[in-house]
DNA sequence: CCACAGTACCTGATACCGTCAGTCTCGTGA
DNA sequence: TCACGAGACTGACGGTATCAGGTACTGTGG
């Protein structure tokens, strides 16, 4: 059916532009209209229904049948790819207010995490509809959504930062494992909330503001101490490999 | 069709064990060896066929047929957290010989994260098998995998810890941001471990490490400045929330 | 300038296919 | 008699195909 000459690729499927007959062009707008009013509406199914909401569900959800969603959408990653564009794009707006009065990195680290935060619980299906890898490669596209939170949380960082390549790489993976913190720690507290000593929403986001800026510090001064003490020298090459990694995987040979 | 009283609700399907009876006796043994021979084959057709493999494929690896891998697990999750399972035992003893010469917790720490980047580094099928949810729940069974190595992670903190609920809290919920960390950027090192500038499997490791326990130290001195300046009070009552987290779902109203 | 045929695209329903998780049935061997 | 084991079966779901409409644009002839 993709009879178009680009290999799109993403959720969007083929808009093949050459022609400017009316009779297309007509519905352009109609036709970003609908997929957002998809998007919209599989974001409510979701939130419904759970994150393994069928695509039946969905469309019925948006008051139509399956081959409307297909037509829009390549397939079922396609769709979750979408609704993730939409959370961040939302979440990229919210940003941009509370970045406006951030000053410092650690002012913006901490308004991403409010936002990510303030995701997570409002809709935690959503949250994790959109956060599952759902692509059975699960190696190249391992989490669009979740690489461009990592992208968001990097750019106050990348931004100060010349160009090159080395540190810019730096700064990405330090942003991959901070969304990995974040990620984590409000997973843990999604389905800890209840307990005692569980931290509020706030708390938990000062907390790991500063764990992921300045290390455990706080939660435990005796071992901290000693953590700091031997944190000092960030040499890369410290020691070789002492730890004897054992043989992990036993399945191979052919 | 679970008959038995207690819910069991792991991988083990309800072994019944109110029977006494010598004919059924006779099978334990070679119950728990078929057991860990499925969980070997699961594994094994995991790391060939990817993290999507049918279980038809699975008990044909196990040179068997469905009927038996489902009288041996509850069902698919169950497969997976018996197979997360196994692999965190070997990880475990891994461990084991290397926190003997770990005095400190870093080294601890910087141990932990080795074996976990081995692994991932040598079995990525596997370690997405075992590390993806697959059930349509996901809040409450959250990451059985992730969780035990979170376990793994805060042991060496806790075992200095009084039983104290309030600081507990605090470890487990670190120890989950830093294994969400390491998740993070073993997956980013996984899909861009050929880009120019990456690092190598140690690199990342002391990398990491440092980064857990200090902060973003060393990849840039201009925003880590400002970072410390202002890390240094962990008082858990900072600042009011002063982002305006903007409602960042529109789908709910039933 | 206007009617008309033809066209390009959308809609939504329904039926269909392939695959896969999970179950049931029945034969076999100790 | 008991558990084992193979294989047929069911049901759900992702995805495709077909079909009968519907509506606005394009071109051409009067």
């Amino acid at each position: 059916m993709p009879a178009g000459p680009g290999p799109a690729a993403d959720g969007t499927p083929e808009v093949d532009l050459r022609t400017p007959d009316g009779r297309s062009a007509r519905w352009d707008e109609h036709r970003t209209q609908r997929r957002a009013a998809l998007v919209h509406a599989a974001r409510k199914a979701v939130h419904r229904h759970g994150p393994d909401v069928s695509m039946e569900e969905i469309a019925a959800t948006a008051g139509t049948s399956k081959s409307i969603v297909y037509r829009y959408f390549q397939d079922k990653p396609g769709l979750q790819v979408a609704v993730g564009a939409a959370v961040v794009a939302q979440m990229h707006t919210a940003l941009d207010e509370a970045s406006r009065a951030a000053e410092t990195p650690r002012e913006g680290l901490r308004a991403m995490i409010d936002v990510y935060l303030a995701m997570v619980e409002h809709s935690p299906h959503v949250y994790y509809f959109v956060t599952r890898p759902l692509s059975e490669d699960a190696e190249a596209p391992l989490g669009h959504f979740l690489d461009a939170v990592a992208n968001l949380i990097a750019r106050p960082f990348t931004a100060v930062l010349t160009a090159g390549s080395r540190e810019r790489v730096q700064a990405d993976l330090w942003a991959s494992g901070a969304v990995g913190f974040i990620r984590g720690t409000g997973e843990w507290w999604l389905s800890h909330r209840e307990d005692d000593g569980a931290p509020t929403r706030l708390e938990l986001t000062d907390r790991v503001t500063t764990w992921l800026l300045a290390g455990p510090v706080g939660f435990l001064t005796r071992t901290r101490q000693e953590a700091s003490s031997h944190a000092e020298p960030p040499s890369t090459t410290e020691t070789p490999c002492t730890t004897p990694t054992a043989h992990l995987n036993d399945e191979e040979q052919s």
